[in-house]
DNA sequence: CGCTTGCTTTGAGTGCACTCCAGGGTTCTA
DNA sequence: TAGAACCCTGGAGTGCACTCAAAGCAAGCG
């Protein structure tokens, strides 16, 4: 894997951190399938699978046909690995990808459903810290009652 | 299950909220597995695979051999539905329930799947944290750029 | 009594998100 | 110029967590 070295971040209005450390500088950016893969932690099969549900913006080619991904590819990645670990299925990415595609006269939709989704972020955190508290509660009960048999409903 | 018996609400050492509104006092608690499903937001055919896979700890049946379901097992499956949102996989539910049959010289095995669970838990919430932090990027670019295109690299 | 509704079982089917395979072309390293 | 390592495609396969089907028993009601 030849990675060479990134200078400066982006023209990304949404610039935020590097995301990555391994990036080559914005000219120079043509990555093969398995680097993208390395880089995002994804397998090639599933970047495959990706683009044929229609999830990918159109992935550049390389003369003879293998695919060339750029820092964009990679930074639209990370944002979908994002997506995907709040629990959004993938069809529901796919539309956003198709509303990206579909051109400026979207930007309303888009923000209807990063908005949408943001709810659900806040709903699932909130589900998970009333699981972390009924957790705290057994795991404090296994504590303390180490050996002294002190029965409890559901163990 | 060694619980011997139990006043208003349990001797639950992990007592907690009442869980459900709809329960019925402790000496006349016997579900029917309709009654399990509306209370817990499973389906029936769920509540069977749950038994099924080994997930339940046996269930009382009827003289006729329908399953009755009692303020324990309505415990239990509660635990299991805050486990389950953690993304447990279904597999180590069971393997929780095996300890949990096999009897109290498991309880250190319980206690560090425990743990284990609640750690997963707590990586879980700061990576939707960091998921957050993204979208509200997002949401703030589309809530700006109403109208003006300024491109943004991932969309 | 018959009807409806609900429950039982085993085994098969579904949907999602990958994951792999076969059979072939391409690119890098020695 | 080999050979190894990588990449391509379409379609089939996998694992998980349900979900349903079929065929039959059981309970309550007019």
């Amino acid at each position: 894997m030849t990675v060479t070295e990134t200078t400066g971040t982006t023209t990304d209005i949404c610039a935020g951190p590097p995301e990555h450390g391994d990036r080559r500088p914005d000219g120079a950016d043509r990555y093969t399938i398995s680097e993208v893969a390395a880089l995002t932690g994804l397998s090639a099969h599933t970047l495959r699978w990706y683009e044929r549900i229609g999830l990918m913006p159109h992935v550049d080619r390389s003369h003879t046909g293998q695919r060339r991904y750029t820092n964009r590819d990679l930074d639209w990645l990370a944002l979908v690995g994002k997506l995907r670990l709040t629990g959004m299925p993938v069809a529901d990415m796919v539309r956003y990808a198709e509303l990206v595609r579909a051109g400026d006269h979207t930007y309303r939709e888009r923000f209807e459903l990063l908005k949408a989704t943001r709810e659900d972020v806040l709903a699932r955190i909130a589900e998970l810290q009333g699981t972390l508290a009924v957790l705290d509660r057994k795991i404090s009960f296994y504590a303390d009652a180490g050996q002294s048999p002190a029965p409890e409903r559901t163990r």
